[in-house]
RNA sequence: GGGAUCUUAGCUCAGCUGGGAGAGCAUCUGCCUUACAAGCAGAGGGUCAUAGGUUCGAGCCCUAUAGGUCCCACCA
């Protein structure tokens, strides 16, 4: 079988065949099962007018790590998986294609235009799915939900229902933000401040005399970013405190080409620094105008339109956009002498998320939800570390969140969504709440009601996701059994749309957390650092990446060298790198099966271990606990890193190197019975701890390794264990790897060929290094270029224009044939010597201050003993080899 | 205006609670050695942004400065 495998890895194929039996085997499924602990994770939910993204491919890769990690280890462990409707994004995209073919959404009507909808969700709802499925993500796929299928939408009625019976959902007239495009309203997450380059109109109204006409000489100026909102102008507002303007306090301005008579009202909102301290005031199309406008009772016109053009309020301008009425506005201003002068202006104008348009500030009717008690758990569980953020310093951004909190608008005006549970009754106009149409009006008996036309904020729904997937408000066992989830794994831009959203609505709803941990991760950029977008078409599809490089190196490629909340670019070059790797596992195992084929395989005893199968064991152990630790702290990249560098430099590049003369001896059974013991364990185990990151590559190899067990992702995770812990052996190898790599060094640097072997001293006085050596002799002939290893106690016999390199505990003695250049070998030992002489300078330093060794820990001050001694020893050998080199 | 974060090798980034600076890629040298040239062996390259401070000891903690990125607020 082992002949069977490609000389390179070739991921495709392979991963579909994997995945498949993974399916089939049902694998990835979870039950209810009280006799173990269950793991969850909530898949945030991808839009289905989505396609698979680097950012998507992240966030799920991270989540299937820690779900093969969790399931390994022995947990129920449950992905949730669901799309979301996106209500906004994905009518835009309806409105789009139905526009291709001459429709407008009106033409369709509401009904008409949901069909369309659905029949959107049936094409596009399953294509991002299966690209999650292309990545290896292990979702429980029998339990796939929808924001708005029966059971979610459900949840959301009941939410809603619940929470205006406690007064928490209301309806308002406020103002809100609108989007004149969308023709729909907006929360205030939803809306992007982009800076803009604009002008500064600076204006002027006449002042009213007492008889009420207006003054020719006195006006109050102030300047404007949108004077065609003058047309709404119900008062100009000055600082109380301002001596330039307080005797102007109550006095009356004509506004000009509407002429309405409006007061000079002081509000200390005005900033007496800015401009000349004068703002016109707009309460029906400006926020903080608005709240002026209350203080002081003032009257709300509303100028504009749904599609932001001019109203009947607007007088002449009346059917103009907002564009051509502040160019009209501006004109006639100017030819009245009211307009001073423009400036050029740049400041941050508010647009629309999904479409970029200017957003405009309308007072409207709308649903909110009320804050203010609802999000005090949530700022409550983080603060009390119920809940904990990955990195911590995304509480910061949280709070910031938190503390400046506003009712939450609510409502959309589109037909994709949760259609709001309120009916107005037809004759009286009450309103009613309820989870289904009420048969007769509770104030005026009237049995006809209409129920109100506009949906939910898509976050509504995304909000119970932790739950509602889970079966809520049903009393499930699913419920009970996996809620709460454990971690959240999502990018730091959705905290406020999603994530705070998410915490308050599982307390409220479910008394409990939705999640002990949110692990957050950053943006994918591209090469230069910029974000991946459509309009600058530098996104990277993970698919072709996938077609090309293989599931596995896209996902090696998205962990490493990355930390929690951190941005990072993407590179095919590291692509390639995590291709190369899987590539090097693949040749490992392959070489190992080659070798293990046709030998009977017969578990090793620990005491028929060498010692280097032993330093490999205790490495691996050491790794064991390590990478599970870094994994159990969400250190993805950390623990992939050391597993990366065990598999690629311990185990392959020594231990395997150091293995082969065994493996072709077959006079000693023993020892390659030994040895392939240990090469299929460790291989075996490594294989485990790779196999989150890397799912495909390490299956299709455990598979071919082993009978016993059908796939590697149900088996066991690697555990520590104190009898494959050998610190002697440990010790021994490295200094073994420490004489090879000084025997390779000088050996290139005197640039001898490799083809020219060389007998090789050990010298030492130290019995421990001597069977250290004894018992690695092989090791230096092939991994060192030594025709013979001699091993002895002094320098007896050996020729005196031998190189020698010096390691801690001996001396090593390479005689080549022809004479070495003396010289450069002084050179070559002063260069030695003087890095020793920097060590000893450092360590003496230490241990000879007073206050080191009477503070710092004994621990570290046995260490820096121990090296004082190493490199004593080491420095009186160069030393010694030195002089001899000289005297010579 | 408030806040977060970054500045470490030519490039991109790790560096977990302070205890002798790391990886990948790139560069240079030598190897087609019977698992792998998507490889092997070796080398060069860093005053850890700057200036102070705390500490026996600072890439890591504190303060300030400079530059970059991002989030929030939205002064009309």
């Amino acid at each position: 079988m082992a002949k069977e495998l490609a000389k390179t890895y070739d991921p495709k194929g392979i991963e579909d065949r994997i995945y498949q039996k993974w399916m089939e085997k049902k694998y990835f499924h979870a039950e209810v099962d009280r006799s173990k602990k269950p793991f969850t994770i909530v898949i945030p939910p991808p839009n289905i007018t989505g396609q698979l993204h680097m950012g998507h491919a992240l966030d799920n890769t991270m989540q299937d790590i820690l779900i093969r990690f969790k399931r390994m280890q022995g947990y129920n462990a449950l992905w949730q998986p669901g799309t979301d409707h996106a209500s906004i994004a994905t009518e835009v995209k309806i409105i789009e294609k139905l526009k291709e073919e001459g429709i407008n959404k009106e033409d369709l009507g509401r009904e008409g235009f949901l069909e369309r909808a659905w029949e959107w969700k049936k094409e596009y709802g399953g294509r991002i799915i299966g690209q999650l499925k292309k990545l290896g993500s292990s979702c429980d796929w029998d339990r796939e939900r929808f924001t708005m299928d029966e059971g979610c939408n459900k949840a959301v009625t009941e939410v809603f229902c619940k929470m205006h019976q406690k007064g928490w959902i209301y309806k308002g007239s406020r103002i809100i933000n609108w989007c004149p495009v969308c023709n729909t309203s907006i929360s205030d997450a939803e809306v992007e401040y982009e800076e803009q380059a604009g002008h500064f109109w600076h204006i002027k109204y006449p002042l009213l005399e007492e008889n009420g006409q207006p003054s020719a000489t006195e006006f109050l100026e102030f300047a404007t970013t949108r004077p065609e909102t003058m047309l709404g102008d119900t008062a100009v507002a000055v600082n109380p405190e301002d001596d330039r303007y307080k005797h102007l306090i109550g006095r009356k301005v004509l506004l000009p080409l509407i002429n309405r008579e409006i007061p000079i009202v002081a509000d200390s909102y005005v900033d007496m620094e800015f401009g000349t301290g004068v703002v016109k005031i707009t309460p029906a199309h400006d926020p903080n105008d608005f709240e002026v406008g209350k203080r002081h009772n003032l009257p709300e016109i509303n100028i504009m339109n749904d599609d932001a053009t001019i109203n009947g309020n607007g007088g002449k301008f009346q059917g103009m956009d907002r564009y051509e009425a502040r160019k009209a506005i501006v004109k006639e201003l100017d030819e009245m002498g009211l307009l001073v002068k423009i400036e050029d202006y740049s400041h941050n104008v508010g647009t629309h998320d999904r479409c970029k348009t200017t957003i405009e500030p309308l007072i409207k009717k709308q649903w909110f939800v009320k804050m203010d008690e609802l999000i005090k758990p949530a700022v409550k569980a983080v603060k009390d570390g119920e809940i904990k953020l990955v990195p911590e310093r995304m509480e910061k951004t949280y709070f910031n969140w938190t503390d400046n909190i506003r009712d939450w608008c609510i409502s959309r005006q589109l037909w994709w969504g949760h259609r709001i549970p309120a009916y107005y009754c037809d004759k009286c106009g009450e309103i009613v709440v309820a989870k289904e149409m009420p048969g007769v009006c509770p104030k005026c008996g009237c049995e006809h009601f209409t129920q109100d036309p506009d949906t939910l904020d898509t976050w509504f729904s995304s909000a119970l996701w932790p739950f509602s997937t889970l079966g809520w408000p049903e009393k499930t066992e699913e419920l009970d059994y996996f809620y709460p989830t454990d971690v959240l794994v999502t990018g730091y831009d959705i905290i406020f749309f999603w994530v705070i959203r998410m915490i308050f609505s599982g307390y409220e709803q479910m008394g409990k957390k939705p999640f002990h941990t949110v692990l957050f991760h950053g943006l994918i950029r591209d090469s230069q650092g910029r974000k991946m977008s459509k309009s600058l078409g530098n996104g990277i599809d993970p698919l072709e990446i996938i077609d090309k490089y293989g599931a596995d190196a896209l996902r090696l490629t998205l962990i490493t060298g990355n930390a929690p909340g951190n941005d990072m670019r993407f590179y095919y070059e590291r692509v390639e790198a995590s291709r190369n790797f899987a590539n090097k596992v693949w040749n490992a195992s392959r070489f190992i099966m080659m070798n293990m084929e046709g030998k009977n395989q017969e578990p090793a005893a620990m005491e028929q271990l060498e010692p280097v199968d032993k330093w490999i064991l205790s490495r691996l152990n050491n790794l064991i606990k390590e990478a599970t630790e870094n994994m159990e702290h969400y250190e993805l990249g950390i623990a992939v890193q050391k597993v990366y560098d065990f598999i690629w430099d311990e185990f392959c590049d020594w231990y395997i190197e150091m293995v082969k003369p065994r493996l072709y001896n077959s006079d000693d059974k023993n020892s390659q019975n030994a040895a392939l013991w240990t090469l299929k364990t460790v291989l075996s185990q490594a294989l485990k701890l790779l196999h989150p990151y890397m799912p495909f590559v390490t299956e299709e190899i455990f598979c071919s390794l082993q009978p016993e067990e059908e796939s590697i992702m149900i088996s066991s995770w690697p555990e520590y264990r104190e009898e494959w812990s050998f610190a002697k052996e440990e010790k021994d190898i490295e200094t073994i790897k420490e004489a090879v790599r000084g025997i390779r060094n000088v050996r290139t640097q005197m640039q001898v060929a490799p083809s020219r072997k060389a007998k090789v001293y050990v010298v030492s006085e130290n019995e421990g290094i001597l069977t250290a050596f004894a018992e690695g002799k092989l090791f230096f002939e092939s991994l060192a270029y030594a025709s013979e290893v001699v091993i002895q106690k002094d320098k007896q016999g050996i020729e005196s224009d031998a190189v020698s390199v010096v390691i801690p505990g001996a001396t090593l003695y390479i005689p080549f044939a022809e004479l070495v250049d003396i010289a450069q070998e002084i050179g070559r030992l002063e260069k030695e010597e003087k890095r020793l002489q920097g060590e000893l300078a450092r360590v003496n330093g230490m241990l000879n201050n007073e206050r080191f060794l009477s503070k710092a820990p004994e621990s570290k001050i046995e260490e820096e003993k121990e090296k004082l001694q190493r490199y004593t020893q080491m420095m009186e050998q160069v030393q010694l080899r030195l002089k001899q080199l000289k005297g010579c």
